[in-house]
DNA sequence: TAAACCTTGACACCTTCGTGGTAAGGTTTG
DNA sequence: CAAACCTTACCACGAAGGTGTCAAGGTTTA
């Protein structure tokens, strides 16, 4: 009684059996194995479980909401590129000029971007833990 | 030559006049808009859609993982219960036992879950800056 | 060994995202 | 005032996300 069966998880969660596939293929809950292949749910991954459902109701995201915040949480990289983009264009400073400002926020973005292209393929599926 | 028009910025920018609208009903980038209702793109803007779209290629993202980093960056709360969500269960404490102490963490989701339904409502489109 | 599970893979379907186009009408400008 | 913009509001359509179901085959258990 250590870990339940993907019907059993499938029932005390509410997820159906096709879905808590769908969710391990998205990376957000993995369970282990048994040594035949079988999923095996345990506590941890049935709690994750039930939480996620609320948490995509309560703020109406999708699993592929979720599933990118995972990859934020996973990439310093990619978390420092977003939160770069995110940041309103910081007030021109009043000693440059305009267009020497421009060409300063351009340079940063691409810097950035151009560290982040040559990494980008070791990206791929991350792996929960 | 302060603010350019939605076409003018289409071409510089090279996303299309519809992508444009598109997002900014994304609430990613909102021009400000002329007294007859003109979109009007200022430097800061044009800047931003310059980027976004390498940001989106480099990393593969889809416009709405960049607005949902927006609804993250600008929601504490969402934040807090993504980031509680994604943290994988916490070891358990040696001086409790197993059921109580996955009690506690189910407590512990639901609270942040509950107080985040209160106020889901007030969340609405995000307005940027 | 037969029932009742499990696995992966594939087909099907609906919804949402991303994108283009077009229509009806207001604004700017030569 | 007419050309060339702009606006919002639609229709359309392929791609991707989300979900059910079925098939072919392996595992567990009574």
């Amino acid at each position: 009684m250590e870990s339940l069966t993907i019907q059993e998880a499938a029932e005390t969660t509410g997820w159906s059996a096709r879905m808590l596939r769908y969710i391990e293929a998205s990376g957000l809950v993995t369970p282990a194995r048994s040594p035949a292949g079988y999923r095996l749910y345990g506590p941890a991954e049935l709690q994750r479980l039930r939480t996620l459902g609320e948490l995509l109701e309560r703020f109406d995201l999708a699993l592929s909401d979720v599933a990118f915040a995972a990859r934020l949480a996973n990439s310093e990289e990619l978390r420092e590129v977003v939160r770069e983009w995110l940041s309103e264009p910081a007030r021109k400073p009043e000693h440059v000029s305009a267009d020497d400002w421009l060409q300063f926020e351009q340079d940063k973005h691409e810097r950035l971007l151009v560290a982040a292209g040559r990494r980008s393929n070791e990206l791929e599926l991350m792996e929960r833990r």
